[in-house]
RNA sequence: GUGGGUGUAGCUCAGUGGCAGAGCACCUGGUUGUGGCCCAGGUGGCCGCCGGUUCAAAUCCGGUCAUCCACCCCA
């Protein structure tokens, strides 16, 4: 028979690296929910519209990269490529905007790409992401910038640094545009074949192109910044003037736009090593581009695949006890120190099968275990338990009520 | 979507036209109530798949699929 495997892109995690993931992500919910953010559960697939709309025809996330398909009746649904239109999405359907809000959000979950698998990117991958809904201050970018920072070290990242820009809001981008227009109109000759089309529509991305010949005519472009309004220049040197007296690591970088068409303002994206591990900025006109009023936000999602890649959070095997039957019968007995054991916090296995001695500490070996307790016909008749210590070997009986004992013995 | 590398035992790989291999892992025994170390033995393969060339193909050719890497893009 031909084995299954799983599909292209998308794999198991599995222990150790699993342990991993459980670690990372408590630490880093543990830090949101202290900033005031509380966990929701959306969807994993939408509308298609949702995400055509929202992060923008002409990328290449909508053009090529989604995983969609009609269902049974015939919508057009697709599985989400990211978190924030799903998360705007259900904080609008839900009523969670209306009025003067402040709604502090984090979701985790599996996002899907179809793009072509390589190393830290697969076409399932989880993101951990949150959400600020209802402040357009400045510290609410900060904020959200601070905690990713303190996440990253939490999860012993290492060398990483924050890319930020800002791309200004709809009036400065508006003008912006223009200027831009009239600039490369007359270079569109030396731009490439993408850059041509991106000039009609969605001529930001011209400044992010990687492609050798428009990097050339990149240098030549005023920046953006030349272009933001007052408002705008001053929030992004207030952003710069928090952030910086922290302890981030922190740099400007005049190209970055994001893939994504629903930013407004700050942005930022997060390189570990070549690879980008976190990203997000402020998304003011998103809630009411979806029919929600008019909520400023802001916000990141990490790659979960990727941060465990980065991270140098080493898991031990669960340090076990584990309990070996010798003649069989003793079942009670090891139930009893089984729970015993467990409410004093030691995680505990009990070996119910049928098998040789010898087997028994084979697989007891290969558990990982740190001790195990034997009981047989010979402890049953004195009440008590053989508690071997596997890391030295050494081996003493106890009484079977003598948990402080059996628990001082296996930890030293 | 574009370019490159690799597919042989569970894993890492050797084998470049002539009997399918090694190390590790696994199982059994040495030790029937004691793991690791050691020793002896053993299981395990449509050589990714389909076709072609040849007396003969893991080996050469074509295709295909998978996988890894890079680009584009992105978390």
């Amino acid at each position: 028979m031909k084995k299954i495997k799983a599909i292209r892109g998308m794999r198991d995690i599995i222990y150790p690296e699993s342990s991993k993931w459980d670690i990372i992500t408590s630490r880093a919910q543990d830090i949101l929910r202290l900033a005031g953010f509380r966990s929701i559960y959306l969807p994993a697939a939408e509308y298609t519209s949702l995400f055509s709309r929202t992060i923008g025809e002409d990328t290449d996330i909508v053009k090529k990269e989604m995983y969609s398909f009609k269902d049974k009746k015939g919508r057009d649904l697709t599985l989400r490529p990211e978190g924030t239109a799903g998360a705007v999405r259900a904080m609008i359907e839900n009523r969670l905007l209306e009025g003067r809000v402040r709604e502090k959000v984090m979701y985790t979950g599996a996002m899907f790409r179809y793009e072509k698998p390589q190393s830290g990117r697969y076409r399932q991958f989880y993101q951990l992401g949150c959400e600020i809904f209802g402040s357009s201050s400045v510290y609410a970018d900060a904020e959200i910038t601070c905690l990713a920072a303190e996440i990253l070290d939490a999860v012993l990242v290492r060398d990483y640094v924050f890319r930020v820009n800002s791309i200004g809001c709809e009036e400065c981008r508006k003008n912006y545009v223009k200027e831009l227009r009239k600039f490369l109109s007359s270079r569109l000759s030396r731009l490439c074949e993408d850059c041509v089309r991106r000039f009609d529509t969605n001529i930001l991305r011209v400044l992010d192109c990687k492609n050798s010949s428009c990097r050339k005519e990149q240098d030549e472009i005023p920046p953006m910044s030349q272009f933001l309004c007052v408002e705008c220049t001053d929030f992004f040197a207030r952003f710069l003037d928090i952030t910086e007296s922290g302890n981030i690591n922190i740099v400007k970088d005049a190209r970055l736009v994001r893939g994504l068409d629903y930013y407004t303002g700050v942005v930022f994206e997060v390189e570990c090593g070549g690879d980008i591990i976190l990203a997000g900025g402020r998304y003011d006109n998103l809630v009411s581009e979806l029919g929600g009023g008019s909520v400023p936000a802001c916000g990141w999602a990490l790659g979960l695949d990727r941060v465990s890649e980065k991270s140098r959070i080493t898991v031990d095997g669960i340090p076990l006890f584990y309990i070996a039957l010798i003649d069989g019968g003793e079942e009670k007995e090891a139930r009893k120190i089984a729970g015993a054991l467990r409410s004093e916090g030691i995680p505990v296995e009990v070996d119910f099968e049928k098998a040789p001695a010898g087997k028994k500490f084979k697989m007891a070996d290969r558990r990982g275990v740190s001790a195990v307790g034997i009981i047989g016909g010979k402890e049953i008749e004195t009440s008590s338990v053989s508690v071997k210590n596997m890391r030295t070997g050494n081996q003493e009986s106890f009484g079977l009520e003598d948990i402080e004992g059996i628990i001082k013995y296996i930890k030293c």
